[in-house]
DNA sequence: CTGTTAGCGCCTTCAA
DNA sequence: TTGAAGGCGCTAACAG
């Protein structure tokens, strides 16, 4: 019934060659000829022999593996930006490792023992907490051996590659397009405080705001970890505003949606009470009702760019610089936003 | 700077024993004296040493990893039941590998070589397409060698141990509600024919209707793969109908979601024009406007259960029967149905 | 309780 | 162009 899986040794034996020339024909065909070539591929077909990676790897010291650390597998986010990442490796021939990075606290050391134990080769990490400023601090140690990109998120002073979106420049572009239909008491709910990401679009938020000659300080705001508890409770908050914004920029679509729905539930509609913008354009945001308008990341891009760059850098590539690719966001407009007569504050 | 990667020889010289004692240590602690045990463990420590697992892999001819074969990573639907398998794994020390099930022929090959080639010691396979026949005929050859659980979907006639929902039962419920409702003219969005799960929902769908001396033979159709495309398609043939249902059910949450969303684009609403139910009770069902009313899956069960089941197989358990584990549905009483008087269609 | 020994399956010099 | 041989790092008998 179950056979014993063929090994480099049978295919020799039965092309009768030896198993050196069989490694050949898989790895450097040109040095082998024609017709012994031939008959080793018989005989690896007649078989269905399938070089054992254990024992490859353990030769070569390398896994053609890939690690995926998310903060969260279950984030609908995520869900296209892994698709990229896993089309990109297998086209590559590389496998993706995935596992979810719970906030507990000496995780590195566990991402670590992947590189050590030589299970993955290389590691696309979405970590954006400032917090974790311990990463950064073993870069120089051998840490620094585990080839690294940051993706969408990145870790400060980290010194790692970098792939992600113009946050800042995302959310300026959301802000200026509010301003545009009228708002001038533009409100925001922000993602978690320790996360880079809310930085990075604060910034965005502040600037826009300022060179319309807003003052960010007196907007009203409300933060939370991205997800849509965090537009519920902001939305139990908003209804009791005496003076509420006429427009709320949320930090993710996520948050934008259960901003919505948690407003619904309390009487108010978008974007007849509020308008709504968010951030991500996850595939849900154009479903919702109404539709909603936010700044696009390019999922698929920073996917495949990320993962594209580590695999140069495994496979020698990147002799340079340290890459810090940058992606351009795109407003896309839809529903949410409701253009009103300027009113002052 | 990057220093070398310590081996089981580096902590066995400091350690002043062999290299036997150092594995004992690892995977049979009892069977060294405590001080001996201590001072090993001190090394492994002082090095940070962490087992090379190809080496161990290529001895143990076991790599404690799962590979999880999904149809499509993107959709919202298996984000929490990966987040589930995963977590499970890591419990036990498993690795999960993902992949993209892509419609490509020749897939299963690929698939089993994963086995062959000793990078995952089970399957976690999501695979509902009846048309992948050939899966089934390859049972009692090597194939069947390769561990393997159904997940959510399963291969008929496959033999294969599987854990999914009860999706007759779930979509009985789901019929039997809107009956309750006072519906008898009941529509359905259907999923990609050539899945089980369309079928096992069909004959739901067909059992309940006939039980309310409703002919599902009559009843307004529309099919297409999940997804919001679907939803959307049904959306704009439906607005046509003379007739129109006063309730459609739809094969998954996403669908359902698709399909409110575009009757919206056409001025019709829901619940109000039409009552809507879904199936899954994805996270944004609850965000939807109106939040939608549907039929639970127990998606963090059954990723844990699969994954448990497959450990398990793994592990040398499961001697006996092949395990067949069916969950519950639950019926979310949302705000996408309406209650009406019943009148004759 | 501990050490010695012999590979797991593959790749890669080194010779021929 | 091909073969022989050694070893990657670890475990599992088998001795002691």
């Amino acid at each position: 019934m179950t056979e014993k899986i063929p090994t480099i040794q049978d295919v020799a034996r039965i092309a009768g060659v030896s198993t050196a020339t069989v490694s050949r024909v898989l790895s450097a065909p040109d040095m082998v000829r024609a017709r012994t070539r031939e008959r080793v591929t018989d005989a690896i077909e007649s078989v269905g022999f399938t070089p054992n990676m254990a024992a490859q790897s353990l030769r070569r010291r390398r896994v053609k593996t890939v690690l995926v650390a998310l903060p969260n597998i279950g984030n609908s986010f995520f869900g296209p930006i892994v698709d990229a990442i896993e089309r990109a490796c297998t086209e590559r021939g590389y496998d993706v490792l995935i596992v979810n990075r719970r906030p507990d606290s000496s995780d590195d050391a566990s991402l670590l023992s992947y590189f050590n134990s030589n299970r993955a080769d290389g590691l696309l990490l979405f970590d954006g907490s400032t917090s974790r400023s311990n990463w950064s601090a073993r870069v120089g140690n051998r840490e620094l051996a585990f080839p690294t990109v940051n993706v969408c998120e990145l870790i400060e002073g980290g010194g790692l590659p970098t792939v992600l979106s113009d946050n800042e420049g995302g959310v300026e572009m959301a802000i200026d397009y509010l301003v545009r239909m009228g708002h001038r008491n533009i409100g925001r709910v922000a993602g978690p405080e320790e996360n880079v990401l809310n930085r990075q679009r604060g910034l965005g938020y502040a600037k826009a705001l300022k060179r319309h000659g807003i003052d960010p300080g007196l907007q009203w705001r409300h933060a939370g970890p991205f997800g849509f508890q965090t537009g519920h409770d902001a939305a139990r908050r908003f209804v009791e505003l005496a003076d509420k914004p006429s427009a709320v920029f949320c930090d993710a679509d996520e948050i934008a949606i259960g901003f919505i729905s948690e407003l619904h539930a309390h009487g108010l509609t978008c974007p007849n009470d509020v308008s709504v913008m968010g951030f991500d354009d996850i595939p849900f945001a154009a479903q919702s009702s109404p539709p909603l308008t936010t700044i696009r990341q390019q999922h698929k891009q920073l996917g495949r760019l990320a993962a594209e760059l580590l695999m140069d850098m495994l496979e020698g590539g990147l002799q340079g610089e340290t890459a810090h690719v940058v992606l351009a966001c795109e407003l896309v407009e839809r529903q949410t936003v409701r253009a009103i007569a300027p009113t002052q504050t």
